[in-house]
DNA sequence: GTATATGCAAACCGTTTGCATGGCT
DNA sequence: AGCCATGCAAACGGTTTGCATATAC
């Protein structure tokens, strides 16, 4: 054992450049804790810290995962126009979207194959390629 | 010629089952009137209208979107949080996404070739397949 | 005549912001 | 000390809804 979830977490903040406040680790831990990848939204969020007795401010959710999504450690998807999802895993890799419970997770990333992609326009480059598998009960 | 634009509105409309009102039929005729794919959104096709003069609420635009797309004859596309695109053409192709004029337009879907697709989970079928393809100012 | 579509304005919901307080370095 | 993070509540923007009126069948 070499790092405490505490350490983890820690500096799972600081190759950010964020600073470890209370509120901060406690999300992080909630986030990455356990080292999985997680899908959350800032309600799932909150409703989390809720339940594990902490005190956070929705608005602070709210800040947070977009601190976290600006200095790289997650992303933001788009699946359904309602709410916006966060994923902490942060390499391009496709989605199941489970249209009947609105949940999101990940999609084994090797079994997706794209032989061939359209041509990026001039004078525009690959941003990113969102690949979101939805699913229907059966 | 064997359809004034007006019969060919008047048939989209009917091949779903909906009432050709004056309000459906406008907003038809700016959508499908020239034959052409469109990507809109509530606001921009709600712009459209009055810009062609035709009087139409902003809430029957949203009604008749829904609408259209319930009866099969648009799709929606989610690729930013804050509003959903409308597609006329119904068939299950790949978008580019300009995220910097936030505009949304088709790629040519035989372009996009993918070689193997994740399983789709037991008990569950697949809906549909959307990519995005982000595209940044080069 | 009956069911459905429309218009308006108000409600709605997820998200963002302004500002005063508190915490990190 | 200084800057940045937090909390609260109010503002915001896109979308939906309730209800009275008008239109299609």
């Amino acid at each position: 054992m070499d790092a405490s979830p505490e350490t983890h977490v820690a500096r799972w903040l600081a190759s950010g450049q964020l600073r470890p406040t209370r509120q901060r680790l406690a999300l992080a831990e909630l986030l990455v804790g356990d080292g999985m990848n997680r899908h959350v939204t800032a309600e799932s969020l909150f409703a989390l810290s809720l339940n594990a007795g902490e005190k956070v401010s929705l608005a602070t959710v709210y800040n947070t995962l977009r601190a976290f999504c600006h200095a790289g450690l997650m992303n933001e998807i788009v699946v359904d126009g309602s709410k916006s999802y966060f994923d902490t895993r942060t390499d391009d890799h496709p989605h199941f979207y489970w249209e009947d419970s609105h949940r999101l997770t990940d999609a084994p990333a090797e079994e997706l194959k794209i032989a061939s992609l359209p041509q990026v326009p001039p004078g525009m480059e690959l941003s990113r390629v969102d690949v979101v598998i939805r699913l229907r009960r059966a």
